[in-house]
RNA sequence: GUCCCGUUCGUCUAGCCUGGUCUAGGACGUCGCCCUUUCACGGCGAUAACAGGGGUUCAAAUCCCCUACGGGACGCCA
């Protein structure tokens, strides 16, 4: 069987964007699946784009996601690794000469004297025209005679493309692709200061990386002709082609670096689970064919498949993400819920550090199934920590307004303060009896929730009583009924 | 402008290769009902799509052609 060997070769530009992080796990899924090897190699050839302080930014959105590389430069702290060293392109500068002097050697390549200016007044002649703009292959004609006079004037590099035929690619996602050779121009593959240009760069590196598939973004279709034309020309092994359709906005639109949850990073802040954002992210142009859609990791490494890749670009959906990590927060453990939701907690200024292990678990796990992003936590246990500042004005209006609210919260206080037993079943069959009484369960129920929690809504009332205690408990209800007794005089003339 | 790719419910998609089983399936969303101490969760139900036009065929979401729309490439950027 064939040693997979696949990439992810991001240019160090930004963080780590949500479609960079779509490819690079569609990557790592096929190489996990396949016991073969994931390779990180920065393209940062382009010293405008490329700043130091991205790497490490980088690094961590994919860190988080769990996207781990078996081969790559030295990145965020990780010191290099693997057996085809350097893996930043700017580092392998020498090995892409190499290799474009071995095409022009070859005669798939010849120099080019024409000068930026020259072209550049060409090109705008012909978009002034509406003509297809290619390079009159003004140089391709020269003969050893004028090359040699020219002597050592600055000269790029470019690729003779045949002037005939076709050039055919079978892409694993995108299906047969053909173009006419006079279609494609003769382009550069070195720089006349001797640097390479990126098609040169990508193809020379994916051959001796001995890269098997090359697993990118289908914005990169039609540079796969020049690619292909030159791992024809080097006389490599063509790398299985995959070209997968690009992560649209809600609106439709390219995924602008500028819109908020374009750096993944950015939804850990907002409290998703990175399982669920790679189960999402995965969906977005995947499915097993089945009505599975809640995956872990490990389920998605056994179920992924490029073949059944979809060829058309996905629009974000904010709400299926939502409900995807709801799915993924209630597939935790307490133990492990409580351990990612305790640094929420503490950043909300909630203090958890006198709280035992367990009694945050039980915490964690009575609100579970309430929680969409792991921030709800918040909102859910504030009052856990600090007694209610306020009381919910409708709520206050609804459940204490009448006359009897304070008679009914001593009645209340009085069943608590004598409760059989302080366990949520006990109380819960107390309310139940005491409900009775009152005319429905409600009736004792929303007052003491909001004597409580200050809130209308939240985990379940008996549970968080049993966690709150009993002594908190009715001293919050004796603070709710001196409330009543006060608001009563303001209100009542 | 030239070339390349795409187009099934609002959204993600199944089905397309190997035409009939598709009065087009699932999920999210939305709406309704049930469960229920709240909010959720869960359950049940409803809603809603084959871009348009031609052709091939007994039969087309599925095959072919054209058009429209969307995206991409056309750099001594990556």
């Amino acid at each position: 069987m064939e040693n997979v060997r696949v990439r992810i070769a991001p240019s160090p530009s930004g963080f780590l964007h949500i479609g960079t992080a779509k490819i690079a796990l569609i990557n790592w899924l096929f190489a996990r699946q396949r016991a073969g090897t994931f390779v990180l190699r920065l393209e940062d050839t382009d010293p405008d784009r490329t700043e130091e302080q991205y790497v490490e930014a980088m690094c961590e959105g994919f860190s988080w996601l769990g996207i781990d590389w078996d081969e790559g430069p030295p990145f965020g702290g990780v010191p290099e690794r693997g057996p085809y060293a350097p893996y930043r392109q700017s580092q392998r500068a020498q090995i892409h000469r190499d290799a474009a002097a071995r095409l022009l050697a070859s005669g798939h390549a010849y120099k080019c004297f024409c000068s930026k200016e020259e072209l550049d007044a060409e090109r705008a002649r012909a978009q002034a025209g509406k003509l297809p703009w290619r390079y009159s292959g003004k140089c391709r004609a020269l003969n050893a005679e004028q090359i040699a006079a020219k002597r050592d004037a600055a000269a790029s590099l470019r690729f003779k493309t045949p002037q005939s035929g076709h050039t055919v690619l079978n892409d694993l996602v995108q299906g047969p692709v053909r173009w006419d050779n006079q279609q494609i121009d003769d382009f550069i593959i070195l720089k006349s200061n001797g640097d390479p240009i990126f098609h040169l760069a990508v193809v020379v590196d994916d051959l001796t990386m001995k890269i098997t598939h090359v697993i990118r973004g289908d914005d990169h279709l039609t540079n796969a002709a020049k690619h292909v034309l030159l791992f024809e020309a080097l006389g490599g092994p063509m790398p299985t082609f995959a070209h997968v359709p690009m992560v649209l906005d809600e609106t439709g639109k390219k995924y602008s670096k500028r819109m908020h949850g374009a750096n993944v990073l950015e939804w850990r802040e907002d409290g998703y689970l990175p399982e669920a954002l790679i189960n999402y992210v995965v969906l977005l142009g995947w499915t097993a064919g089945d009505d599975k859609e809640v995956y872990t990791r490990a389920e998605l490494v056994r179920a992924f498949s490029l073949e059944r890749l979809g060829r058309s670009a996905a629009k974000f959906d904010l709400k299926k993400l939502q409900w995807l990590n709801g799915q993924h927060i209630r597939r935790l453990s307490a133990d492990e819920l409580r351990d990612r939701v305790l640094p929420i907690l503490q950043k909300a200024g909630l203090d958890s550090s006198g709280r035992d292990p367990a009694w945050l678990s039980r915490m964690a796990g009575i609100c579970q199934e309430k929680l969409v992003t792991l921030h709800d936590i918040v909102k859910q246990t504030d009052f856990f920590f600090v007694e209610p500042a306020a009381y919910e004005e409708k709520a206050v209006q609804k459940h204490w307004k009448d006359v009897e609210a304070a008679a009914r919260l001593e009645t209340i206080h009085r069943a608590l303060a004598n409760a059989a037993a302080w366990t949520s079943d006990a109380l819960h069959a107390d309310f139940e009896r005491l409900g009775e009484a009152q005319g429905g369960i409600g009736k004792v129920v929303h007052p003491l929730r909001l004597a409580l929690t200050g809130k209308s809504v939240g985990p379940g009332l008996f549970e968080l009583a049993e966690l709150l205690g009993k002594d908190a408990c009715l001293r919050r209800v004796r603070r709710a009924i001196e409330f009543i007794r006060a608001g009563c005089i303001q209100t009542v003339p």
